[in-house]
DNA sequence: TTCTTTATTGGCCATATTGTCAGATAGCGA
DNA sequence: TCGCTATCTGACAATATGGCCAATAAAGAA
């Protein structure tokens, strides 16, 4: 274990905070849209990139958190990668924050 | 509406940035712990102060910050104010959540 | 009114997150 | 090898978030 900042990400798993983890994961707006991209099949960077916009170097950093945090894989093929959902249960995630926004609204 | 600011946060409004939005809000230990109490019934601020620890004015943020969001309502007797959930289906979210993480352990 | 309890707000600093640009890197074909 | 395409990484600036302390507010009791 390399330092104190290590210790204290990686120590502290209790249930809520690796909780907050994966929320804070796809808290995102960006981010959103490329699981929701991804939990309809496997898409290569560039299609994400025209899905999200802005510079591509962004996209490829959203990517690399969702897949540091386990929630998407990638595969090359030629020059391309692809991406696909490792966790599609986050879909059910969509269904309740949906039904979070509705009940709230009254 | 007061400025660009403003303009800029409250003039998209699409699903994913509503969604990413309440994401943002529940997405931190504290909060968690909040919610998750108060799925259990309503709670005073001492209590949920008691219950995560630190500054008791960190928690009243956390507090304002849900109430901001719809997830949470206040209520003031004497001179305790309690919380209660808004929004009961964000236990649903846990559940969601936790799948994640196991279908990612894998 | 003044004191006490309970909670909120403002100021400030440290850290985290996001986005952009420029420069690597990987794979492959000429 | 060189060049091309697709993607990643590093450095950096801008903004957002989280936490603590001190000051303030709200409600009621003495």
């Amino acid at each position: 274990m390399a330092n104190k900042e290590d210790m204290r990400r990686q120590v502290d798993s209790s249930r809520f905070t690796q909780q907050a983890r994966v929320l804070r994961v796809l808290a995102h707006q960006s981010r959103l849209m490329i699981v929701d991209r991804l939990s309809r099949g496997e898409c290569s960077v560039g299609d994400l990139h025209e899905l999200v916009g802005g510079d591509l170097s962004t996209v490829s950093k959203h990517l690399a958190l969702l897949r540091a945090h386990g929630v998407v894989e990638d595969r090359r093929e030629r020059t391309t990668v692809y991406y696909r959902l490792l966790t599609p249960c986050v879909c059910n995630l969509f269904t309740c924050v949906t039904q979070v926004l509705k009940e709230r609204g009254r």
